[in-house]
DNA sequence: CATAGGATCGCCT
DNA sequence: GGCGATCCTATGT
């Protein structure tokens, strides 16, 4: 399946990307290992004026500082000491905006995932929250500022994001998951979930 | 240098 | 639905 073009990150409005990545697919390949899952939930990080952003007022940390690569960067960060959260970087350099996957659905290499997570099968929503979508890829925090949808040589890390092509169907948005410290922003509907 | 806390998950009751 | 795991990051002294 076709690559997103790059232009596809490069875009401003990290609200309407966060939506439009619903249904499109993440490729991982780490140490020559494929595996794949169609994007089902996604959360917009609205730069420095957003409050549950980690760009909020122009931060700039050692951690962050990838935030403000330009779109289509790999932000991965280490969230309560065990789960690394994937984050597309969006927009130009030095515009902080990012989108988190919240959820997938396994689609190839499921044998690799269950291997990932030490199963022997499935549970119901086996992709379905942030941690859920590293651990299943192979995604971590190492990875952080890798470039998606390069053509890097076989053998080397690539996470690359495919348009299916298929119409995302129905989806709702909603408020973001953990982030009551955030004001008035932790109200804004910038949750996307596929139905 | 020390410390508090986090864009979570899975197991337990 | 409650809680412990687990460790990096940011911030303050």
């Amino acid at each position: 399946m076709p690559l997103l073009p790059l232009s596809f990150f490069l875009r401003n409005d990290v609200v309407q990307i966060a939506r439009e990545l619903l249904g499109k697919k993440i490729v991982t390949r780490f140490e020559g290992v494929t595996t794949s899952g169609i994007i089902c939930e996604t959360e917009a990080y609205a730069g420095v004026t957003d409050r549950a952003s980690h760009a909020y007022g122009g931060r700039r940390t050692a951690r962050t500082e990838v935030m403000y690569a330009v779109g289509g960067t790999a932000y991965v960060y280490l969230c309560y000491g065990i789960h690394s959260l994937f984050n597309i970087v969006t927009s130009d350099a030095e515009i902080p905006h990012a989108v988190l996957i919240r959820g997938i659905i396994p689609s190839d290499g499921t044998e690799i995932m269950l291997q990932r997570t030490g199963k022997t099968k499935f549970t119901r929503n086996p992709g379905i929250g942030p941690g859920k979508v590293s651990k299943l890829l192979g995604i971590h925090y190492s990875h952080s500022g890798l470039k998606l949808n390069q053509t890097y040589p076989p053998g080397n890390h690539a996470i690359n994001i495919e348009d299916t092509g298929t119409d995302q169907g129905s989806m709702k948005a909603c408020p973001r998951v953990g982030v009551d410290y955030a004001g008035a922003d932790a109200l804004l509907p910038y949750r996307f979930i596929l139905q």
